[in-house]
DNA sequence: AAGTGGTCTAGACCACGGC
DNA sequence: CCGTGGTCTAGACCACTTC
């Protein structure tokens, strides 16, 4: 855990956050950052990459490395973020309520979306998060039992992948994500304040272990008018 | 741009997707890779690493690179692609109508999305996007008229990042990208079919150049069965 | 011409997985 | 134990910007 670049990316990212650089204005050079941390030029430029892939600075050629005024990305869905995380960036007092929990066999839909076989079992959990009063998402999840034996009620209210991580160990590592737009359902409708409101906004995740293996489908339905996607993008010019 | 480490990512990439390598296979090892293509072991990671960012790899210490099935992101607005990069993918005669071509002062709400003063001066574009005999997408963009002097109508109903980027040869770099729900403006109602629609899905883009300054803001607003956003996302273990 | 970032090399040691 | 990927080094040359 002592990474070199690892820890002058956060260093760096600290005095962004904190002002201490003005936005605009240009980093030290690469070769003085060499010398400031004691380090090889390549693996300043492991930290400076990682700062231009998560939007803190640009670098130019033959200029140097500006630093990005950080218009507060302050709703990052994207990057995998779980609810808690999300909640607790807006300061709001947030709620969960689980509706289902059971074991069953997966029906088609579920066969399909974890890409599983009739004999394996799934954990289907239904939560409804409630912040400021308000029931504003449904989320409904599906895991494969063969990576997660047993959980909670008291799981679930808490946060999954808490659990998952800290006390399964186990490593999640990417995520493929789509989002679109339907009709609220009779169950959306059942389950969350949608009075006057006409589509919801689906989230489908599909999370996959460090091995590559799939373990986990989600369905984060949104309240149009709460729904926010954030997102940072370079553009590939090969 | 005769690039070792693009040049091994594009034949590995061209291997992935005409099936010659398997997806859950092992990619040959790094060292492997290294004499295979003659090249350094630091070239080859770059190589990799650029692949596992692309969702084509999956990398597992003391294992190997694990090949991903490639679930055909097949309309990645995410990374940047302009509407005729993305209709094209889906295979559609698409249609740009130019409702709007002008210069003009910047209003309030332009001046702050730009970030530019009242003395600059603004292009006001407007364009209509017909898939299939529908009027499905409306593009308002605003473009500073300090990176981009002349524009034409022609241009407009061809690529406008085309013209961008071949003639004027500007550099984009990057964006910030958020996706909200909204109710359909009269605007909106006029200029799109959206008989039987309650929302409308609005992208708003900034995009900025290589040196870091923004040059451009653009609404998309997108009829709601329409839309359709595709991530792939690595979670980050900071 | 001097300074910047971009690429590349040939080695080294470490952490981890599987046999 | 061996092979894997992860980190790190000290140099080199190149392309580009600025003066």
């Amino acid at each position: 855990m002592t990474n070199k670049y690892l820890t002058i990316h956060n260093d760096i990212v600290k005095q962004i956050e904190a002002g201490e650089i003005a936005p605009n204005s240009l980093l030290p050079s690469e070769h003085e950052l060499k010398d400031l941390y004691g380090t090889s030029r390549e693996t300043i430029r492991k930290a400076l990459n990682l700062l231009a892939q998560n939007g803190y600075i640009q670098k130019v050629r033959g200029k140097g490395s500006i630093v990005i005024k950080n218009t507060k990305l302050d709703f990052p869905v994207s990057g995998l973020v779980s609810f808690n995380e999300l909640a607790q960036k807006m300061g709001k007092k947030p709620k969960t309520i689980v509706h289902e929990l059971s074991l069953r066999k997966p029906d088609q839909y579920i066969k399909q979306q974890l890409n599983i076989s009739s004999k394996d079992h799934v954990w289907h959990i239904s939560r409804v998060r409630e912040i400021g009063g308000e029931k504003i998402i449904l989320d409904k999840d599906y895991l494969n039992k063969k990576y997660v034996p047993h959980i909670t009620k008291e799981i679930c209210e808490h946060s999954i992948y808490h659990y998952l991580e800290n006390e399964l160990n186990l490593v999640i590592s990417y995520a493929k994500k789509e989002i679109i737009v339907e009709d609220p359902t009779a169950e959306d409708r059942d389950l969350l304040n949608l009075e006057g409101f006409h589509n919801i906004v689906i989230i489908k995740n599909y999370v996959y272990l460090e091995d590559a293996s799939l373990f986990q489908y989600t369905e984060s339905r949104h309240r149009p008018d709460k729904f926010r996607f954030v997102d940072f993008a370079r553009r590939n010019h090969m």
